[in-house]
DNA sequence: ACTATGACTCGAG
DNA sequence: CCTCGAGCCATAG
């Protein structure tokens, strides 16, 4: 099993502020390595078990949950979501553009 | 070394 | 709102 990579895009992840999201893209871009389909590949390693990876926190450009097939039950993408206050609709996070990080935060 | 495969993205029409 | 195409690049086989 490979590692370089996955472990980047999940330790990244974890930096996520609870109540915020953000995208592939974002991280990719952070990690000036691999691409946007990469931390999706590498989010889809984690194990369904493990929750202190916040992968639910990550969505695609547009604010969808495209990610919550992975998840154990279709809907656990969003019962995550919604259980720390981040509203969920159609598949959608609401006021996704104010919730949206970028880990460049964590340079300023 | 080569091909296929994505939890993607962006721009054009 | 939608579809299409091109670019993306680590991994798996």
């Amino acid at each position: 099993m490979p590692k370089h990579y996955i472990t980047q895009v999940h330790d990244l992840a974890r930096l996520i502020p609870k109540g915020r999201v953000s995208t592939y893209g974002a991280l990719a871009d952070y990690l000036s390595l691999g691409s946007a389909r990469m931390v999706g590949f590498a989010l889809k390693q984690i194990d369904f078990l493990d929750e202190s990876i916040p992968a639910h926190r990550v969505v695609n450009s547009k604010g969808e949950l495209s990610g919550r097939l992975a998840f154990p039950t279709p809907d656990t993408m969003q019962f995550r979501l919604s259980r720390e206050g981040t509203i969920v609709e159609k598949d959608r996070v609401v006021r996704f553009k104010d919730l949206f990080w970028h880990p460049k935060e964590l340079d300023e």
